[in-house]
DNA sequence: CGCACCATGGCACCCGATGTCAATATAATC
DNA sequence: GATTATATTGACATCGGGTGCCATGGTGCG
């Protein structure tokens, strides 16, 4: 599993001066997630990482932020694609489907990456540490749903409803994503589409009611 | 603010044999939210509360597993009461009126904590390690959510409609805590309300387009 | 009193994270 | 090919959160 020189750096940076990268993050990446799976993370330390790499401990803090973050890969290349994707749907699609296409397509591997992409989400989901960290994680995810709803609803990506609406995303996505590591046969997709329809009628009866109540 | 000694632990411990606690879990917390408010999380350091308290560092461990939770205080207990509150509320109120009340009750402060409450809550939100760190309260907040709903629909509190409602009803609380805490003559209780109507038709008109498009 | 019991806190230690600094390697330019 | 600008690299040193260990100190009871 090869990848790209330079693929988490945001910058292409064709031709450069100076020394050459001696790995990528992507590889370390991958290099730390192999530790991870075969040890466990806690176990892991980044000492082990920087050995197996063959470079420094110093060296794995500047590829990524936090011990954390090796695991996460490149979320960030993710999110732009996400961001990118929502730019291209017709104006006239109604929202809650719009949302529903970037976030099928944001969730869509190609086969040979799914077991891969499965065990990371195993460990994101269950290793505490890690499921700490995930909330940065997913207010940068939040924050691009939000981005979009604000622009269609003329308002600005703090208020209430693209708030609550990238809040709802957000956990409709987890759910899904929860019972898919559960059941292993399960087609991740399907799962978000039927979490999606759980949304139906929440809230509406119980705050008709409430304002109805509190004059 | 005078606690109970022993606020925190759940047996009530009349008499017991043993030296006795030198301070409580309750009056620990505010200390350090004391010193959190003033010169801010980071810079406030485990050895600045526990001298602050009068206290041992080590000690401080020992009443509260990590400095994060010394800033969320006693929640366990709160969730212990939102549990007991579903628990009292009518089999034949709707499931949706059923989980905003019981929310609403949850936010629902005395009006002389309600400072109190909002500047701990701007911690929370806003501090990074903190905000990590609340994934793992969020995560037993929305189990107590998932175990209703589950006992309501007669399946299990793992199943994926109990885990999205228990992600919906999180998302609807935070993006209103979230406006609570940007405007600060805002009601709390009717922001969340409101941020529960956001939740209409969101998804329902997807789902049923995915599932007519995928045989 | 003496005993069992439990909280305390000092100490050493691990590890993640950060700043500094000198050595080193490379690309572009002359 | 030599020079220079630019980055990487890793060896310190340091800090703070978190943990295991264990002796010490206070409490109630027989």
């Amino acid at each position: 599993m090869k990848l790209e020189p330079e693929a988490a750096v945001h910058a292409p940076e064709t031709q450069r001066a100076g020394r050459a990268r001696a790995t990528s993050a992507g590889e370390l990446s991958h290099i730390a997630l192999d530790l991870f799976f075969e040890h466990g993370f806690d176990e892991t330390t980044v000492t082990d990482i920087a050995r197996a790499a063959g470079i420094g401990r110093r060296t794995v803090f500047r590829y990524f932020p936090s011990k954390n973050d090796l695991a996460w890969g490149e979320f960030e290349t993710m999110l732009e694609s996400m961001r990118s994707h929502l730019a291209t749907l017709p104006e006239d699609m109604p929202l809650q489907a719009a949302l529903r296409d970037a976030i099928i397509e944001f969730n869509r591997f190609p086969d040979d990456e799914l077991h891969y992409h499965r065990e990371r989400m195993r460990l994101l989901l269950n290793v505490p540490s890690l499921a700490a960290h995930s909330t940065l994680k997913y207010a940068a995810w939040r924050e691009v749903v939000a981005e979009y709803v604000a622009l269609r609803r003329h308002e600005r990506p703090t208020d209430l409803v693209p708030r609550a609406s990238a809040w709802i995303c957000l956990g409709v996505c987890l759910s899904a994503y929860e019972q898919w590591l559960a059941a292993d046969d399960a087609d991740l997709l399907e799962l978000i589409d039927r979490a999606f329809a759980t949304t139906d009628g929440f809230g509406s009866a119980a705050a008709a009611e409430s304002r109805a109540q509190r004059p």
